[in-house]
DNA sequence: CTGAAAGCGCTTACAG
DNA sequence: CTGAAAGCGCTTACAG
């Protein structure tokens, strides 16, 4: 069954089948009717395939995984970023009209940009913890829309792709901030690597809150962690050690504030009571510790939301799209922070 | 650029070109060199549209995601078993040429089967906790290609379906042997809700591990959860408050074994020397509890890596194809579990 | 509001 | 081993 067919069912030329299945209008209410009728009749679906190569569009969206080397995570998907984030772009794009492809490369991967090349997708979505900036631009080069959601703030490209940041650094100032606001007057921050861009940014934005509130900045209440847990019990157990506990412990990552939650716990030292942690991502986990982490999330769906829909408006040619937006990380209280104690166990 | 301009270039008929493209073999040596250096030269990319359209196949696989409406899981796709599923999926299928299309529907969804209706999929694996059953019928009904991972046991079809599923009787089976094995007597059992299915198995397969090692299944031990954390605590709660506190808690679910992990700790009961916990599913917050969790896994990748290549192999016509296989949860040894203890805290 | 014709970029028999 | 022709199932101008 196709439009052929239909369009002689219901006595009309396959043109007039056209403008029904697209809804252009301009066909006459009673033909309208007919050829649904028709349609419905012999439970005509629109070949997709066709309809692609002849409009040349795809109404495809891909999702472009590009794995990190290095870092060998056992899965991209289940992580507490790309998860909700490919949910809500799905779900918005196809409120659009649009489907998903999904493919997962590594960064060295010669074919990285195929579903492009063939013309299996109008647009792209790159999710990646690596540096994408090369692929980025070729992409871009070749007239590829792009889209990606930049937590390294790395992407300096003009507006050529669609780009939704995290700012590092405004994200870290309100979280501490809210530990100063809590009467914490010595917050140790344990930084990520500090080769990578967001954390320095979230360095600058613990140092800035300082700064402002007029509180010193002690080299030694910095740590520099592997955004991994051991790192975290680490930059506890060096605090102890040196008799620096500070009262308050701000994380740059869960994974890290889970660390030192678990070697808090062992020293027997409570959280919130005696210390208070809040990380930063608001992963999964962060629900199940014990106590319950406090952290700042990043507003993945939100921001996977606008990038869908900036991406379709600009692969459709609208006019005025802002392609550039920042976003900051929300403070998630949950039981691992609280006021300090004025009478402090030493 | 496209084939003819190829045919064109390289002194050839587009029917060489296509066969160059598809690597047919049937080409003199030098045509095929002359026509791949024109591709080459002119960075040449067959419309995979095109191809699709005349070839009759999409070279697709569809991964749909069905929502059950009742349960507001954030985002299936950071589940722990949708997640390297979806990633090994994609690695397997890529590996025999196949992209895949991502969907996400709730289950009473009218088009849940779109992507089969209008050709975008040659084949369809279908991820839901729900009960897939009627679509299923629908789909096969339809010739189409379908897949799923029946954690459920549930999927009752001849083998028109590829089916990959968990003995949940055996896996509980096992885990049970594990701590009987241990030394331990009395085996305190946390169930899942008892009218799914898999809960009943697990059940059965804690039993007969009883059984068969001449230990007597005591009702009392037995408590029935809904598979969220807050049960796991409640039935260490009630066998505390019974004075039966068993020596070994064996839980269907990881989040129920966490639970349990945190009702023993805040009753300050160690864990493994007063009493070993053993989860089900190995999720990845097992990881991370303390003590770390032992559990059973179920093998994922190893299931999806089966179901795709099983599934391509039916619909590209492979004869002989086994269309179900049947997979035993692995033991994850971690530090919840260990010997019994002789002399036992009261 | 409607239709006839051409075209999207490939592949598939068929013939040689 | 190679080519000419027809076709996959739609949409797109164009004409009326």
């Amino acid at each position: 069954m196709n439009s052929f067919e239909i369009a002689r069912l219901a006595g009309v030329s396959r043109s007039t089948v056209t403008r029904v299945i697209n809804n252009y209008g301009n066909v006459h209410p009673k033909t309208k009717s007919k050829v649904l009728k028709v349609m419905e009749e012999y439970n005509y679906r629109p070949n997709a395939t066709a309809k692609k190569l002849s409009s040349k569009k795809s109404n495809v969206v891909g999702l472009l995984v590009i794995k990190d080397i290095d870092q060998s995570s056992p899965s991209f998907l289940a992580d507490a970023f790309f998860g909700p984030m490919i949910d809500t772009i799905i779900h918005s794009a196809s409120k659009r009209g649009y489907r998903i492809m999904l493919d997962i490369k590594e960064e060295n991967d010669k074919n990285i940009l195929n579903l492009f090349h063939d013309k299996s997708i109008d647009a792209g979505i790159f999710l990646s913890w690596s540096n994408l900036q090369p692929t980025l631009h070729e992409a871009a080069d070749l007239g590829y829309h792009c889209g990606v959601i930049d937590f390294d703030f790395a992407i300096e490209r003009d507006d050529s792709i669609v780009v939704m940041d995290v700012s590092d650094k405004q994200s870290a100032y309100k979280a501490t901030k809210y530990l100063i606001d809590l009467g914490h007057q010595h917050i140790g921050f344990i930084t990520g690597i500090k080769s990578k861009r967001c954390s320095i940014e979230r360095l600058e934005g613990y140092k800035s809150a300082h700064l402002e509130s007029g509180l010193e900045v002690n080299e030694c209440d910095i740590y520099e962690g592997f955004f991994n847990e051991v790192d975290g019990n680490a930059a506890v157990e060096k605090w102890m050690e040196t008799g620096k506990l500070p009262t308050a412990i701000f994380a740059a990552n869960d994974k890290m504030a889970i660390g030192a939650l678990n070697a808090l716990h062992k020293k027997g030292i409570r959280v919130p009571e005696d210390v208070s942690v809040i990380g930063y991502d608001d992963v999964i986990l962060s629900q199940y510790t014990s106590p319950k982490l406090s952290t700042m999330k990043v507003p993945v769906s939100e921001m996977a939301h606008n990038l869908i829909h900036t991406l379709i408006d600009k692969l459709e040619g609208k006019e005025g799209v802002q392609k550039r937006r920042t976003f900051i990380a929300e403070l998630v209280e949950r039981e691992s922070t609280a006021k300090l104690r004025k009478m402090k166990k030493k």
